[in-house]
Order: C-alpha cells, then structure tokens, then sequence
DNA sequence: GCAAAAATAGTAGTATTACTATCAACTCTT
DNA sequence: AAGAGTTGATAGTAATACTACTATTTTTGC
C-alpha cells in the first residue's frame, strides 16, 4: 500500500467512540487485539472481558472508550470502509476514461484483501473478513435509524455514492445507479460468504472471483 | 392466497426443533406470538422469557420446543422460503414461456408481503419484515458449516437453486446463474431494508419497487 | 519543583440473559 | 385405575453487559 496511505489517519464519527482508541496506547491495543479476537470467535461469541484478558486490561478500561460491543463494530466497519474510500479515491482520481475509472472502483470494492497491509496496528486481512461476516448486524437493529441519523453509517454512504456517480458517468439513461452501487458493495460481501460457505449458490470459488461476476454483471447491464 | 396452500404444511427438518409447534396448542402460540413479538422488539431483545409471559406460560414449557432462540427464528425462516417456495412452484407450473416463468418467480421472490394471507396462525407479513431485518443473522455465525451440514437452510438453497435452473432455462449462455439467483434473493432483502432505512442508498421507493428493480436487472442483463 | 486537577487503570458489584434441573399437576388413553 | 405425555411452577447457575467506586499516574499551573 502507498507509503502517502500509512500516514493518513481515518476519520471516525466522535459520537461512535467516548475517546478516540487513536490517542492511547491502550486505545490502539483494544482496536488491534479486538479485530484479531472478534476474527476468531465471532461477533456473537465476542465480549469485552475476553478482550480485556487477552491485553491484560479491564473490561472497564475498555467501556471508557467504547459503550458497548456494538459501537466498537460500528467503529471497526467504518474505519473498513473509510479505508476502502482513500483506496478508491487515490486510484481512480487520474483515470479519465469513466469506464476504466468504475471498473477499477469495482475491483477495489470488490475484491478480497489479501495480505496485511500494515496500516499501523490494523490487520486489514482480518478485518475484511469482519466486514463479510458481521457488517450487516451493525445495521440490522432496531437503533438503525436513530444511529443513521447520528452519522454512524456516513461513510458507507459516501463510498455508496461514489460508486453511484461513477455509474451515472458511464450510462446516463441507467435508471438505478443508486440500486446498483448498493447491489455491488452489499452483495460483494454476500458473495464473498457464499464462497467460503454455500458454494453452492454461487459460481466463485478459487478459479472465479466475485469481482469477475460483478464486472461481467456492469459490462452487460449498462450501456457502454 | 389459494385455498390449497392453507390446508398445506411446510415441512421443516426435523432437527431444527425438539418438538414440533404445529403438534399442539402451545405450540402453535409460541409459533404465532413470537413472530409477532420478534417483529415489535426486534429479535436481539427478542428473548423466550418475554414471550413466556406474552402467552402466559413458562420460559421452561418453551424449551420444550425449541433449544434456544437461534434455532426458533432458523424455525420461522425456513417456514418463510418454504411458504415462497410453494408459491413460486404453484405459480409457474402452468408457465410455458421460460421468460415469463423466470420474470413471474422473480416478481414472487422480490415482492413485499402486503396482506395477511392468513395460512393457518402465521402471519406472513409480519414474517416477511422478520426475514428482511433478520434473516442474515441466521446464517452469519461461526457454527454455519456444521448447521448447513445438518440441512439448515436447505429450504433456501433448494429454493434459490429453482431460480438458477430457470436463468439457464432463458439463457444457457449466461455464466453465473447461480450467483445471479443468489443475488436476487438475498440482494431483494437488502433492498427492502435500504428503501425503509437508508432511501438515499436506492431508487426504490413508494412509486419503484425492488421487483422492478430486478426485473430491469434481468431483462437487461440476459440474453432474451 | 510541587500540589491540585485531570486522565487513566483497576476492583467490585448488579441486573439480565440463557439456559438446566426438579417436581407437581393435569389430561388423555388403555 | 395405572401410566404416559404435556404443561406449569420454582429454583438455581454461569455468563453477559454493564455501573459505581477507588487507586494510581500524568499533566499543568504557579
């Protein structure tokens, strides 16, 4: 990843976190060990005592920078989806053709990480995989519109719109760009988990990736 | 809805309950206010012991029919694309043109529930809001493998596997059947729960709904 | 250079959840 | 009238999701 990308810090919503796990070392340890432990166990499994004893911390030191488990998702996704942004937006900004521009959009929302890329002290690999298998609990809840109205989901939403704009500037007369961005970032996830656990509802698997069904999927939808 | 879906029953993989709900009195309660109680509190403050006093019996006479609240709501969704699997089935039968059998399933499989259709002590519209804020919870969890070895959400897979044999049935050409129907299954959820909590992420709204969305998305996409 | 204030870490406790176990009561059959 | 099956009532446990409080460390204001 570009060196330019490593000094950038991720801005995250203030009402998401009581205070920034950037400003401590605790703080950044909680985030680290959390993505790792969350990882492993799944969120369901996943409380903020077992996180504690992993880094030799409280439970209560962790709820000063986080209510609850369901806020440090929240935390956890957008600062994923923040950093898929940048990745988007650095590597499409020279690209003048749109249609070079949106498939290349595609490829970066779409595609699988695959090895860490070491922005500081986040396992971006483990993350990804977060993202694929608990993302949609952060959104499916009662609170969804109260928190939606808080800006929690801001960055998604932003990243959705991108994509949207990149379809508008291919195809002008798609009557559902907003729809299909949507399709793209949700169902790439969907995709991504049918790979690894209902292969058979889904052509990926090793040799074929959702990146490739989706592209396939833009190329003959719009007019190009 | 057809007088022979109402005397019909969905059969449900008998290692998803301990006892069957549709075997007695109780059950059947349990069955019809907690679809209505899922519904009002959402199913993460959903719990058994809320429902016991709703129906005015015990947490522990409701163990007897389900293990946890896990298996209770794999229960009520499997029922769910068991009771579209029979419509899309009953629907399409007659269907000669492999188009408008393909654009008939889909129009089934995407539409929102708008009235009670009264099969026996269900209420499907409630049902239907149930699987659109909850269904992904049912399978995103660490035990996945291991529940969809023991038949889980073979309902499902059966259903969108019906879907896949009629993409191919209007275009053998097209590379990703199983993915598409995939999409339009899981994709259509989304929709409906983006239309109600996050319009700005698609078109759909009161005058476009997530069928013709998808109808659009299939006409356009495959080679008719 | 040091005391007061602010930030942070750690301990202990509570209410709720998600069960399990046991026993009593009632019904339905043979 | 015995026995099986179903439901109800009560109690108990371990884990979860917090909150309140105390102890310690760090910062800063003079």
């Amino acid at each position: 990843m570009d060196a330019l990308l490593k000094n950038l810090k991720i801005s995250i919503n203030e009402s998401i976190y009581l205070k920034d796990p950037e400003s401590s070392d605790l703080g950044k340890r909680i985030v680290k060990y959390g993505i790792i432990l969350i990882n492993e166990l799944g969120f369901d499994n996943f409380t903020f005592k077992k996180l504690a004893a992993h880094i030799e911390s409280t439970e209560s030191s962790i709820y000063r920078y986080f209510e609850n488990k369901h806020k440090f998702l929240i935390y956890l996704t957008s600062w994923y989806w923040g950093w898929k942004e940048y990745q988007l937006v650095f590597a499409t900004n020279n690209l003048t053709d749109p249609v070079e521009k949106l498939l290349k959009a595609i490829e970066i929302v779409t595609r699988e990480v695959e090895e860490d890329q070491s922005f500081n002290h986040i396992n971006e690999v483990f993350l990804n995989k977060i993202v694929i298998n608990e993302y949609s609990k952060s959104y499916l809840t009662k609170e969804v519109d109260d928190e939606n109205k808080d800006g929690y989901f801001a960055i998604y939403k932003r990243l959705s719109n991108r994509i949207r704009k990149m379809i508008s500037d291919v195809d002008a007369s798609y009557p559902y760009p907003a729809s299909l961005a949507s399709t793209i970032l949700a169902d790439s996830l969907h995709h991504h988990f049918l790979k690894n656990h209902f292969s058979s509802l889904t052509e990926c698997d090793d040799q074929t990736s959702p990146s490739q069904y989706f592209e396939h999927l833009i190329l003959n939808l719009l007019n190009l």
